[in-house]
DNA sequence: CTTGACGTACGACGGCCTTCGTAGTATGAT
DNA sequence: ATCATACTACGAAGGCCGTCGTACGTCAAG
């Protein structure tokens, strides 16, 4: 599987509950996603099997409930999302989506100590 | 007009258009996306009508050729842009957002120095 | 063996997005 | 006045997305 399109908005609803549960059934990512928002079992295995199709997800089919888990780690997907709307919003640059991030909501002190952080940790490597 | 809803792709590359032009016909818009990759006129006139009846584009209409300018200011839709991505793909984490953005391409030292001003700059602001 | 619970497979529908062709209208030059 | 040019308006087609209903298979309990 060479590259996966960029996920919907509830491919990455689903994607989102496969990564914090890890792998999971039809089952069980129903249950969490329902739990939001009434949706039928149908639907969300019905996204499951178009996503696999697509290659975003990979599908575990030994036991009589298929185990999906995403074809890509979190980290990947994510760095196309944010590498995504900062070409296509943000002219590239980063400043500005920070900027656009930091103003959607309150950033707590934690935040910000972790973001500077951040980049000690790339100043550091990119020196 | 109290909140226009979400750019689709094909609508925030015209929005990008207008933020780096100003206030621009449709032609003007057209010359330049169709210098990236064909597209008819009339393509893009029919999605700058559905912007403008969508609320995300307002129009002036008293020159022959109708002239289209964004009807919030850009950072305004930025911010809405990047508090979404947070909030669907990032658990609301700016880290998680930024470690993307960083890692999606090369970072320069000077723009990561204008992170740190612009840390610099919120966190005076937040104490 | 029958039945109910729990799975998957799959077709279909409505909606939105994108794109384009065609028709109609105003303007300016000959 | 006519005619080419430069617009706008609008309908429609095709595709993808999200959603659901229905059909069908499997398995264990009675």
């Amino acid at each position: 599987m060479e590259h996966p399109p960029r996920p919907t908005e509830a491919e990455l609803e689903i994607l989102t509950v496969l990564w914090s549960r890890g792998p999971s059934t039809v089952r069980d990512v129903h249950e969490i996603i329902a739990a939001r928002k009434p949706t039928q079992y149908t639907t969300i295995l019905k996204q499951m099997q178009v996503m696999a199709e697509k290659g975003l997800l990979l599908r575990e089919d030994s036991q009589r409930a298929h185990v999906y888990k995403p074809s890509r780690p979190r980290e990947w997907t994510q760095k196309q999302l944010a590498g995504d709307i900062l070409r296509r919003a943000f002219e590239g640059s980063a400043k500005s989506l920070m900027m656009g991030a930091l103003a959607s909501r309150r950033a707590s002190k934690e935040e910000l100590a972790e973001l500077r952080a951040l980049l000690d940790d790339y100043e550091g490597r990119a020196r």
